[in-house]
DNA sequence: CTTGACTCTACCATGATAGGAGACTGTAGA
DNA sequence: TCTACAGTCTCCTATCATGGTAGAGTCAAG
């Protein structure tokens, strides 16, 4: 009968573990003084402890250690378990190289702009959305958006089917151009309401990585913010594979049939928060 | 001005985190009511947050994200951290592969075995220890092994220099044989005590990757351990690389000079415990 | 019997995140 | 204006493996 100290030592197990170990049912010492509390390791106990320091470096929580250790379960089982951890790791290791080529990816950016960059870009995924929209090709600044987004704002207010979030922008060309923009606007909506021949009702696809960035001020100040999101995706080496959208979350306020929270809504151009969204995905070069 | 559940819906921040950023000081409300405590957070607070999650997602701490924003530190210094913080990356993805690679191994280890294995290697790194020792070539089974080790205790006890630690035998020989074994046995030591011509001190070296496998019950059983130890090197693509050793957590008691506490030593061979080890590097294949 | 090393329990801490309880506040509809 | 419900507040608890501390008790060697 070892105490806990010797039996640490051979195990290289620390103490506080062993103690841990048996509060928790894992490694129970085969005597306990009643009069002391003092643990008494026997060595037969060396094989299952060496068993969960096995299995605890294959990456088991204590709880699954013991179960796989208790119920004696069928071989079939424990194979399950190490194929659902395989899965699991393997996952692991692709998101870990995934976060080492983003700060790559910003390491370069740093010495590319000499600088730390001003507008951080965030991946995220993006859930559907139900909308109201209207699809048309405008000039740019032409104020055409404005009144499109006023017109739709007016039909869906009839409707009383305003969902409260941003409305948003989506851009359907490929390439960039400063006339004769094919651009949607929709606002969200919480109801199926009717179509007409202007406007339609469509879900607005998720996005399983979107790159995003935020930009606050008014929309001539909003070139720098897209050259910053389109440099980030050139300096990650992300593909752009969808649509671009603008969400405004806090816009002009001056408009009529509006159904959301003055919070959403401004006055001063210079407080206008808009956020810039591209699809991106990685080709795979391995 | 936003309530925390719009802005929370807006960042896509959970309105628990952005509290918590508020209580730690990394995002404080633009503003907070004095009366309800309600906190109101302003647009221009998205890019702030937004550089946060961007942070966040690299792998860095919030304390660390705090160090990031809120000394305005030199571009210099936060090159320093994304070069550190890519490091650490890049060894966790080493760790993860690693761990992945052990799983791998059990799996195939289990089919092979076509159950549960007996044993349980454990990879473990080992510190240097100071010894004496005896180096000879012996027969196997023929006793000599027990004489040397009641040889070097009464010579280690004469100096009082015993380290309360298991004695070990190692075996230099590369491949395996009946006879004519180089072996060496050593005993821990507590000081360097003088040498003889038959006894020599030495540091055993330490080992950065030890497979181990400890064996309970006789020394005739104990073929077994070996069979696993080394089959478990074999399907886990690892080389040995250095000298076997055994190492005797509990062995034969009825001894003269043995300087240890009775819980190292047992009647019963049924009762001997041994640590077999290994160490075993991996080639580099990929 | 003393002394020093060992062990006990009980508590606190980590770090990012989630859940709940119980109280209060804001807003929309009756 | 009252009411109901949604939103928000603070404070507490938990996770998971691990380490630390304090104060009391125990063991073993001299």
């Amino acid at each position: 009968m070892f105490k806990i100290g010797d039996f640490s030592k051979f195990s290289r197990v620390s103490i506080k573990m062993l103690r841990h170990y048996d509060e928790i049912g894992l490694l129970k010492p085969a005597q306990v003084d009643p009069f002391t509390n003092y643990r008494y390791y026997s060595a037969d106990q060396l094989p299952r402890l060496n068993r969960i320091i096995a299995l605890k470096d294959l990456g088991f929580s204590l709880e699954q250690i013991a179960t796989l250790l208790d119920d004696a379960l069928p071989a079939s089982e424990i194979r399950g378990m190490l194929k659902l951890k395989r899965a699991e790791i393997a996952t692991r290791v692709r998101e870990e190289q995934t976060r080492l080529e983003q700060v790559e990816g910003r390491l370069r950016q740093i010495e590319l702009e000499d600088g730390v960059p001003v507008y951080d870009v965030v991946l995220r995924k993006i859930a559907p959305q139900i909308v109201a929209g209207i699809r048309a090709v405008v000039k740019a600044d032409s104020g055409d958006i404005t009144a499109m987004f006023e017109e739709i704002e007016a039909y869906v207010a009839r409707y009383n089917a305003r969902e409260t979030a941003p409305p948003l922008t989506i851009y359907h060309d490929a390439d960039y151009r400063d006339d004769d923009i094919d651009v949607e606007i929709a606002v969200p909506v919480n109801a199926v309401i009717p179509a007409t021949e202007r406007v339609h009702i469509r879900e607005v696809e998720a996005v399983a990585t979107m790159a995003c960035v935020v930009h606050k001020g008014d929309y001539i100040s909003i070139a720098e913010a897209y050259t910053s999101l389109f440099g980030w995706i050139a300096t990650h080496d992300y593909t752009i594979s969808g649509a671009l959208r603008e969400v405004y979350l806090r816009f002009g306020a001056d408009n009529v049939g509006y159904r959301l929270p003055d919070a959403y809504l401004t006055t001063t151009a210079g407080e206008f928060v808009t956020e810039l969204q591209v699809p991106v995905s990685k080709e795979e070069s391995k």
